[in-house]
DNA sequence: CTAGTTTTCAAACCATCGTTTCAAACGAAC
DNA sequence: GTTCGTTTGAAACGATGGTTTGAAAACTAG
C-alpha cells in the first residue's frame, strides 16, 4: 500500500519543469508530450500516468505557480485594508499588490522564473476555449476580491470605466510578463528586464496615473 | 501563358479569409491546413499551390491587413506634425494615431474585423521565434517613426522611461485587440466591446495619463 | 478548333501527435 | 521471501498533421 516516496515525486517535478519551459516556448499545441517527457528524461507514459492528459498537465503546471502568487496578492491586499482602516486605500498600493507578486516570481529562478511568466502571458493572450476557461478558473477569485477595493480607491469612477481600466491593467501585466528579453533587444540594452523592482515601480506609476485619469464622459475622480 | 483571371483570386481570398479566422481562433499550431481549406471550400492542395507553405500563408494573412493600418498610422502622424508645425504635439493625438487605426479595423467587417484583431494580439503575445521575427518585420518602421514624436511630445521624459511606457502602451493595445468578447462576458454585458470609438477614447485617456505620469526617479514632465 | 498553361482535385505519403496497453521493475508491508 | 499496489518501459494504436503527386478540368492564346 505504501507509495514509493522519492522517485515518483522527482519524475513529477521533472515533467512539470520541462512542461513549463516547453509550454512557454512553443505554446500548448506546439509543445509535444514526447518532447516534454524526453526533456524531462522520463518515459512518455509516465506523464499520462501522473497527470492523466496533456490538458491536465498544463493545468497542473499553472496551478503549481499561480497558487502561491495569488495567495501573496490576497495577503498584500489584506495588509493594505488593515493599515488604512476605514480610509480609502491608495490606488498605487492596490496596483502593487496585484502586479508585484507575479513580477517578483520572475526573479526566483528556483520557483519557475522567466519561463512561467512567458507561459502565463501566453495563456492570457490565448483565445482558445479551454485555456480561456482555465484562466477564469485561476483568476476569478482574484478579480472578485480586487474589484471592490479598486472601486473604493476610486469612488468617483463609474463601474464601467473601472472595468475597462482594469482590463487595460491586465494587458500591461500580461505583455510585460510575457516577454522579458524582447524589450532589451529593441531598446538596445537601454531597458533592463531583470530590474524587477524598477519595473514594478514604473508599472505602478504608469498604471496609477491611468486609473486616476479623467474619463471621456466627464468629471475627474 | 495567360492566367485565369477570376477564379484563382477568389480561391486565394477564400483561403486567406478562412486562415485569418482560424489562426485567430485556434492559433498557428492549432489551426490545420485541412480545416482552413475545408472552411474555404477549396481543395487542400490549393493552399500549398498558392502560398507554398503554412508559414507563408500566415505571413500573407498578416501582410494583407497590416499594410493599410500602418499606412493610416503614418498618415495620421504626418497630419499631426503638419498641424502643430514646430510646436510640441499632444500625446493624446500621437496615441490616437497609433491606436485608432488598428482598433477601427475591427468595425470594418469587409476588411477583416474582429478575427484579425484577435490574430494580431495573439501573434504579439507569441514568444515563438518565427512569429517574433515576423512581428519586428511588420512593426519595425512604425516604432522608428513614432518613437521620436513621442519624445518630442514628452521632452522631459528620459528615453529609458519612454521606452518602458511605450512597451506598456503596446501591452494595452495587444490585450484589447486580442479579445473583443471576453470582457463583455466578465462584466456581464456592462462593457461593450463593439463601441470602437468609445474604446479608443478610453484607451487614449488611460494611456495619455500614464505617459504623462511622474516617474519614480523624479520630476514630473 | 488545337496547344499550352494555370488551376483544381482526390488520393497518397510520411511524419508526428496524444493516448493506451501490458509486462517488467520497484518498494513497502507482512 | 512473498505479496501487493505503485511506478516505469518499450511498443503499438488510431488519428491527424503538412506536404506532395499526377491526372483531370478550366482557361487563354494563336
Amino acid at each position: 500500500m505504501g507509495a514509493a516516496t522519492k522517485s515518483p515525486e522527482k519524475t513529477r517535478k521533472a515533467i512539470l519543469d520541462a512542461a513549463e519551459r516547453l509550454f512557454a516556448d512553443k505554446g500548448f499545441e506546439g509543445a509535444s508530450m514526447r518532447r516534454i517527457t524526453s526533456d524531462a528524461g522520463v518515459n512518455i507514459a509516465a506523464a499520462n500516468y501522473h497527470f492523466g492528459s496533456k490538458e491536465a498537465l498544463l493545468k497542473a503546471t499553472l496551478s503549481r505557480r499561480i497558487g502561491p502568487v495569488n495567495e501573496e496578492r490576497l495577503r498584500l491586499l489584506d495588509e493594505i485594508e488593515a493599515r488604512c482602516g476605514g480610509r480609502r486605500p491608495a490606488v498605487e498600493k492596490v496596483l502593487e499588490a496585484l502586479v508585484a507578486p507575479a513580477l517578483r516570481l520572475s526573479r526566483d529562478r528556483r520557483r519557475g522564473g522567466p519561463a512561467f511568466m512567458k507561459l502565463l502571458g501566453r495563456i492570457f493572450a490565448d483565445p482558445g476555449d479551454k485555456l480561456q476557461a482555465l484562466c477564469l478558473e485561476q483568476f476569478g477569485d482574484i478579480g472578485r476580491r480586487f474589484m471592490p477595493v479598486f472601486q473604493r480607491a476610486l469612488p468617483k469612477l463609474p463601474p464601467v470605466e473601472l472595468m475597462w481600466r482594469i482590463h487595460f491593467v491586465i494587458g500591461v501585466m500580461a505583455h510585460t510578463m510575457a516577454d522579458t528579453q524582447k524589450l532589451k533587444h529593441i531598446s538596445r540594452g537601454v531597458c533592463d528586464p531583470d530590474d524587477t523592482e524598477g519595473i514594478v515601480e514604473r508599472m505602478v506609476a504608469f498604471l496609477a496615473a491611468g486609473m486616476k485619469a479623467s474619463f471621456p464622459k466627464g468629471e475627474t475622480p
